[in-house]
DNA sequence: CACGAGACCTGTTCGC
DNA sequence: TGCGAACAGGTCTCGT
């Protein structure tokens, strides 16, 4: 499920108000935050979706720590404790709930966090590629991310030189997370619309200019995913708008919105990608 | 070292 | 209607 916008939308609803009842005012996927919650106890319904330390290290070390903050790097959501960082990869179908711990648990609830109120948090997970790790420090999850694509240091001439000697393809350069952090399938098909670049156009045959119009199409395309709170597509993910704003992403056969071309579908790198032959020429190297 | 295929999982949808 | 294949927001690991 979740690239940047969606998850960026879980950590926002995370940090919802403290205190927030039905009917109050609107928030963010309409349930409390967590900051300034105490954890009393974590229960593992699936061992797989804890990567570190092991289960019983992990209630021992969780069990009495306040959440003090909230935040994402790239996919990743960290929960910043008292003395550890709690973090979470969603992957393909995770998602996490705040909810009253009356509620009966659900298929595909994979960890469940109490609080000493009458709180949970859940992590709910279908295909069980999500995971959680408790560390002392984030960088030991986190190394080897690359940049954030709205950090706004961060150029177009810093892509093009971590682009610019790989033969892969675009597509495929913009979801290797070592390089740029936090683009996924939807967003990557949808920047390389706007920017008209074919998906398939080799990491060194893309100027500094077409860099710079990459970086300002995928920030363009995030920043409208957050706005819409993310993308819901079938059953994973709930609450967002922006699949309903989609240029290409899974529009295969259905009209290019610019020049009316058959949008086309091809397999780069294993994930399926959507473009217009017309709009993305490919380009010659 | 760089790259691509396979693995990890379950659920839904599509084609015959 | 039934059944298998294809496909799904991601990232590791392994082989070439």
């Amino acid at each position: 499920m979740p690239e940047l916008p969606e998850v960026e939308t879980i950590v926002r609803s995370l940090r919802n108000p403290k205190e927030w009842s039905a009917g109050g005012s609107r928030t963010l996927r309409e349930q409390p935050g967590v900051i300034g919650r105490q954890i009393s106890g974590a229960t593992l319904l699936w061992t797989h979706t804890l990567a570190t330390p092991k289960p019983d290290e992990f209630i021992k070390q969780i069990t009495g720590q306040v959440i003090q903050n909230v935040s994402r790097r790239g996919k990743f959501i960290l929960i910043t404790l008292d003395e550890w960082v709690l973090l979470f990869h969603l992957r393909m179908s995770g998602d996490l709930r705040v909810e009253d711990q009356g509620q009966p648990i659900q298929k595909h609830d994979r960890l469940i966090i109490d609080f000493t109120d009458h709180l949970r948090l859940v992590l709910n997970d279908a295909r069980k590629f999500g995971r959680a790790w408790l560390v002392k420090d984030e960088k030991e999850v986190l190394a080897g991310l690359g940049p954030e694509p709205l950090d706004p240091t961060l150029t177009g001439v810093d892509l093009f030189k971590s682009w610019h000697r790989s033969s892969r393809a675009i597509k495929a350069l913009l979801l290797d997370q070592g390089l740029l952090a936090g683009v996924g399938n939807i967003y990557s098909d949808e920047a390389l619309f706007q920017a008209k670049v074919h998906p398939l156009t080799p990491g060194k045959s893309l100027t500094e200019e077409n860099c710079d119009q990459l970086l300002y199409a995928v920030r363009t395309v995030l920043e409208e995913g957050i706005r819409k709170n993310g993308a819901s597509i079938d059953w994973v993910y709930r609450g967002g708008d922006f699949q309903n704003h989609f240029k290409v992403y899974q529009r295969t056969g259905q009209a290019c919105k610019i020049c009316g071309s058959p949008i086309e579908r091809l397999v780069i790198g294993q994930r399926s990608s959507h473009f217009c032959p017309v709009c993305q020429k490919a380009k010659k190297n």
